[in-house]
DNA sequence: TTACGGAATCGAATGTCAGTCAATCATGAA
DNA sequence: TTCATGATTGACTGACATTCGATTCCGTAA
């Protein structure tokens, strides 16, 4: 510490940033890795270089850092793909394209696994930070007449229990990732499209997604 | 024990039924009382009384008592929503029946709110247990021409984790009861049906559920 | 009826954690 | 430099799920 460098904000404050932040990457290192249930406060303490009770100082309990993590995960998510999304011009395309790329990351990326389970949790999450979105999305689509959605609230959280449980099931093994086709297919049809179109709209080539 | 009646069956196995038994009805009672996760092993043991290691000789772990809870649950309400729909005619209706008395019933009864947070396990317990009548009526709807299904276990799946999804948004307050009807229209709408079929099957009037 | 081997049961003991708290330490204002 | 404030620490507590050696109970055979 000889050459600490004054910097323009209060000492305390930065620290506590990096702590957070430090917590909630270590949180996600650990959860990620051996899930949420087995993951200890400890080591995650400890991984962050932090004392064991420091934790409870920044999240007040272990669910509610679970949460942080994931929320961060989703928030990530769903600015790579308005990144991609904001150039789309049918606004139904928009509502499949965001629903396809959940499932693939959901199911293609080995650090989702176990967070996957603690449906609630995982399904609550991605309907807090995708929703503003997919719900924008759906009501576009429904204005335009490409979708009839009464309730986008309603449908968006029935889509993220639906994506949160299918996903799980892919993960598992217990079903191949070839049923995310249909699956979006059935999503689209939900938003009272008809089946024909909803296939139509599934079918359609899409862009890659940025890295992240 | 000094005029025990010898009964026909062994006494061991005699027992043995009546302690599962004992325990799963002490779980239910349990865990829709307080939770799954608050409901302690101790306390069930005491209310089946049966000494709290026995409980494993039952069932490897507390999750597989509550499995087990909550799949007596599943399997009973399953079989009073069959001896009403099989007296209907349209296939489709007995879908549509089905969904919508899940729902009643897990936002109604007061039993099933603490056995909602676990997701994945209701979830999946529902797909086991009410599915094969599900899957049935899905397949028969679509041989009828009524829903255009291609992979009924997923539709079912998604279905599963869409209402245990709304209905523990019910049951936490987070949305209004009156969302029921809209959720079986979009249920409906995700088998292929059309949006204005799917409010006329969700509108019909309906037969009540032989108590249980 | 009595004796015996093994299965079922018991409940005290174990180990693991999430979460607490009294003691320290660092910060920044005066 | 001094000191009050509040952030940090990590040993500790209490709660449980699960285990395991001791004990009881059954069914059988003499």
């Amino acid at each position: 510490m000889t050459e600490t460098s004054t910097k323009p904000k209060g000492r305390v404050a930065q620290r506590q940033l990096r702590n957070r932040e430090a917590l909630v990457d270590a949180g996600h290192r650990v959860m990620s890795e051996k899930g949420i249930d087995a993951a200890t406060m400890q080591e995650i303490a400890d991984l962050a270089d932090v004392g064991a009770g420091t934790v409870y100082s920044y999240f007040r309990s272990k669910d509610e850092l679970a949460i942080a993590v994931i929320e961060r995960v989703m928030r990530s998510l769903a600015l790579r793909i308005e990144a991609v999304t904001d150039t789309f011009s049918d606004p139904g395309q928009v509502y499949a394209f965001g629903v396809r790329t959940v499932m693939e990351a959901a199911t293609g990326d080995i650090r989702w696994k176990q967070l996957l389970n603690r449906a609630e949790v995982i399904a609550d999450a991605m309907f807090r930070c995708m929703g503003p979105f997919a719900i924008r999305d759906l009501e576009n689509a429904s204005r335009a007449g490409r979708f009839k959605v009464t309730d986008a609230a309603l449908t968006w959280k029935m889509a993220t229990y639906s994506i949160v449980g299918v996903s799980l099931a892919v993960t598992c093994g217990s079903l191949p990732r070839s049923v995310i086709q249909e699956t979006v297919v059935r999503l689209l049809c939900a938003t009272g499209i008809g089946e024909a179109d909803a296939r139509e709209l599934a079918a359609r080539p899409r862009p890659a997604l940025p890295k992240g």
